[in-house]
DNA sequence: CAGCTGACAGGTTTCAATATCTGTCATTCG
DNA sequence: CGAATGACAGATATTGAAACCTGTCAGCTG
């Protein structure tokens, strides 16, 4: 589209390349339709990134990775540990469901992405359950919850509430009643957290 | 295969059903192919089935009221609720990740067809949680469980063990540790449903 | 000379012609 | 006479040839 004289970088060709799949979707965007938008050749692309494949896992990471960030904010805050992790769920729900309601074309698209690179979603996973355990150990810390591991409670968690961030349930985020599904799954989980006197 | 001369019925219809779905998968199923094994035309099938999306509607219900049954016996055993609820959710991923296990392109082949068949399977779940909510409501009869609605309750605890039954999970059921991730999850929603004195 | 280009080989996708399937119904069969 | 058949129209799937894409690399350009 502009093709502007800047240095050709990692960061502009991965700027392109959302474009590109936000316009086409993930089946019908090719290289040669990233090198168009920049307007270099393909054969440029290929000198940042090694295959397609690489390509498109680097637009997935990032794209993860802004989830990743919004959320930890929430996991570092001063707050009671109970409000703390209500909080990160409901963010974590609300931030799913906001992006498969706002463009269901792109989140499809992002949905196509994450599952063809295991790895990243892996890591992106990994990444989510330790911001999770830190809230259920400081909770530990200060008494409020009885976890004997927090990592593998922080799993059970992240697992249980697996309905409201998978985007495999995405179809069913916006059916009456899920609000309270959700309000009823987490209230039984931070129950089943509490410390028992 | 075996053309036997015995009275075309719905239900031997249905197992010859299930037979040519085994045999090629459910996108190369035709009616045709159903009625050949039977030995008849295939206009004999649609006296029996309005539609080709009928007949594989009720081949889903038959494979799908398998499971409940089974499921049902442990609903209703004479059990201490808790050791109930836990041997029904432990029975329910079992008999899932057997399934699944034993012959995935079968399993695959039903995980299409419970895709196509919204309204049968919406039904199932309905079922799966009246089980559930008898256990859980025997549990809040003995004073073991605290639930204000032990329907709601029920729906947490399906929706929260979703990993371990729905079949958009069947490909990490077989992974190491997913044992003892089931075990986290029913072991909190279970601390989460105890009545704490 | 570092970065970019564009032609190319091998592989995948598209498209239109062809074959098959679904669902109906007038007719046959027992 | 009720159950079953098979020819048929319209819809869907398959196939093979042509178009396009990926990834490479020798050579061009600033």
């Amino acid at each position: 589209m502009a093709p502007t004289s800047e240095t050709l970088t990692a960061e502009r060709i991965l700027e392109a390349t959302e474009e590109v799949l936000r316009r086409h979707g993930p089946a019908k965007a090719t290289v040669v339709d990233v090198a168009r938008a920049l307007g270099v050749s393909h054969g440029s692309v290929y000198r940042h990134f090694r295959t397609k494949a690489a390509l498109r896992e680097a637009v997935t990471k990032r794209w993860l990775d802004r989830t990743s960030g919004q959320l930890s904010g929430i996991a570092e805050a001063d707050r009671v540990p109970e409000a703390r992790l209500r909080e990160w769920l409901a963010a974590l729900f609300a931030a799913k469901r906001r992006k498969a309601g706002e463009d269901p074309e792109l989140f499809a698209t992002y949905t196509v992405l994450t599952g063809e690179n295991g790895s990243v979603v892996g890591e992106h996973i990994t990444d989510l359950e330790s911001q999770l355990t830190r809230i259920i150990q400081a909770g530990v810390d200060t008494g409020d919850f009885a976890a004997a591991d927090a990592e593998a409670s922080a799993r059970a968690v992240f697992q249980a509430t697996g309905r409201f961030h998978d985007p495999c349930y995405a179809k069913e985020w916006e059916e009456p009643g899920t609000e309270a599904d959700f309000a009823a799954v987490v209230d039984l989980l931070v129950q089943g957290l509490r410390r028992t006197p």
